[in-house]
DNA sequence: CGGTCAAATATCTTTCGGCC
DNA sequence: GGCCGAAAGATATTTGACCG
């Protein structure tokens, strides 16, 4: 068993990269797939699965205007198919127009590279022929097309070229999590070694806090990237504001941010403003740009004298505001409504930033992010540290109350007994977690402040691990079977946020990289 | 048009831990 | 060891979009 004894406890440091690197130094891999594609890295570090590229095409995450087959004949597609559960091509009845042959009408298989046809022998598969498209993420075998089980052509589509994201966006924004509902867990090699083994509850607990960390530095990593062309605070915005729009509304929470930098937000709201009018005027500038007003949508007529007064107000400023903005808002096509509990529409979200900032000095949740730390880094008890910093950090979350939106779901929606949290505490800890730690963890690299680091990296190890999602209870069964065991062992973000690392870098595949599996090496390694 | 579903908060219950 | 307050855990409640 490799030995974890050796290294540093209370700073981010990258000890699960360097044994994931050692385990994979070389090339030399074992297992089925003679190359895997833990070799054929581009525009990313982390490991695409094949699930990931089918949601890229059913999702159309492509420059669709443009596309053009291998051998150079343009492309459109109609209709990217159904998924197919069953054995044969991943996707059914799909349909495109291809220069020369006109509509297209089959199905289609989709590959990480464009080689797995012929690895994985549909060459000479009959199940098969029914394949009108090769969807491959990269062209590795430079080939124009492929060929099926008769020997006729098959129309070859390299993703690479035409993503409308960085890859690594990519991973990021697809939820490949729902692909798991429904399927039943087999234990990993992982928990038959842990068996074999005995291995100890604080060895499996360590390589979890080393993944954990892993997970840090890698969302540091995706932000780093954000910081070339924004200040910390502008991507701090953008970062909060892509965790307001949970899963269906990243997107569009992000474009809003961007469109609408907080310089932006400056020029139009005047600081010296009253609260009152800097709320309102807030309030109707995001919202007007997020095309959520009513009068940017259906408007209803409505006899509650309160919300007709608030919508009139809300309107009202959107009207003067607007002339200043040179920039089209959004739409409503723009978001997403589906599977989402009306408490959390992107309505009420957006005026919970709305308020965040209105109530921040300068509009800057950053400077008041650093105002916390400056506090904190003075106490003495760790206790107090790690209460303060998070208390203080996630009541602006928390504490904001809104006279509208505090009582209602939606426009026009029925006014509730009692006033119900724009922003919750799960919301805040996700923020805390996924954002901020991150994010100030850059700033103090880059400002060499190790004693922030070791404040927010004391906070991540103290910190109770977040409710279970598909994900977690997966790995709780892959790795330990027993919940119980699995729930003694997860105490801390960290080591939940680890189970998320190692679930993206090998678990996501189900049974196929369980033998390329950093946890489960460093069990067997000597 | 009505049943189903989505996920957060609010509230109630149990356990834990510190302290005398 | 027992008491009290706090934290963790479990359960109930909530509205409106979507699909057939």
């Amino acid at each position: 068993m490799l030995c974890l004894n050796k290294n540093p406890i209370d700073c981010f440091f990258p000890v699960y990269k360097e044994m994931v690197s050692s385990f994979h130094a070389g090339g030399n891999d074992i297992g089925m797939n003679s190359r895997s594609s833990l070799h054929v890295l581009e525009g990313t570090e982390r490991l695409i699965k094949e699930e990931l590229v089918r949601c890229i095409w059913f999702g159309q995450h492509l420059k669709r205007a443009c596309l053009c087959t291998d051998n150079g004949s343009r492309l459109e597609i109609l209709s990217p198919g159904w998924w197919n559960s069953e054995g044969g091509p991943d996707f059914k009845h799909a349909e495109f127009l291809l220069e020369g042959k006109g509509l297209v009408k089959g199905d289609i298989e989709v590959h990480v590279f464009s080689s797995d046809w012929i690895r994985h022998q549909h060459h000479k598969q009959s199940t098969y022929d029914t394949v009108c498209l090769h969807v491959a993420l990269w062209n590795d075998n430079h080939g124009a097309y492929m060929k099926n089980h008769r020997g006729q052509t098959i129309p070859q589509l390299t993703l690479s070229k035409y993503l409308d994201a960085e890859l690594d966006e990519l991973v990021e924004l697809i939820d490949v999590e729902s692909y798991l509902k429904g399927k039943k867990v087999n234990p990993g090699y992982c928990q038959t070694e842990m068996e074999n083994q005995k291995v100890n509850d604080q060895w499996i607990g360590r390589f979890l806090d080393y993944a954990g960390d892993e997970r840090i530095l890698q969302k540091a990593k995706r932000y780093e990237r954000w910081l070339e062309k924004g200040t910390f605070e502008q991507v701090l915005y953008e970062a909060v504001m892509e965790s307001l729009g949970y899963k269906n509304n990243k997107e569009p929470f992000f474009t809003l941010a961007s469109r609408l930098p907080l310089e932006d937000i400056r020029y139009v709201i005047p600081e010296d403003a009253s609260a009152q009018k800097k709320k309102k005027n807030m309030q109707s500038l995001l919202l007007g740009m997020a095309g959520l007003l009513p009068q940017q949508r259906n408007k209803k007529p409505t006899d509650d004298k309160e919300t007709a007064n608030y919508i009139n107000d809300i309107e009202h400023a959107w009207n003067e505001i607007q002339k200043k903005i040179n920039r089209d808002p959004l739409t409503k096509n723009d978001w997403s409504y589906a599977g989402i509990r009306p408490a959390n529409f992107p309505e009420r979200r957006i005026a919970a930033i709305a308020n965040i900032l209105s109530e921040c000095s300068s509009l800057s949740i950053f400077r008041y992010l650093l105002s916390v730390l400056e506090k904190v880094e003075n106490y003495q008890e760790e206790r107090k540290i790690i209460k303060r910093l998070v208390e203080d950090i996630q009541s602006i979350f928390l504490g904001i109350s809104d006279s509208y939106w505090s009582y209602h779901y939606t426009w026009y929606g029925k006014k509730l007994a009692k006033p119900v949290k724009l922003l919750g505490k799960e919301r805040a800890s996700n923020i805390f977690i996924n954002v901020i730690i991150p994010i100030l963890l850059i700033y103090a690299r880059k400002h060499s402040n190790t004693k922030i680091e070791k404040v927010l990296h004391l906070t991540y190890r103290n910190y109770t691990p977040l409710p279970d999602t598909s994900v977690t209870k997966f790995m709780g069964n892959r790795i330990f079977g027993q919940p119980n065991v699995s729930k003694k062992i997860i105490n801390s973000v960290r080591r939940q946020q680890g189970l998320y690392q190692i679930f993206k870098d090998f678990c996501e595949n189900d049974n196929m990289s369980c033998n390329k599996c950093a946890l489960y090496l460093s069990m067997v390694k000597d």
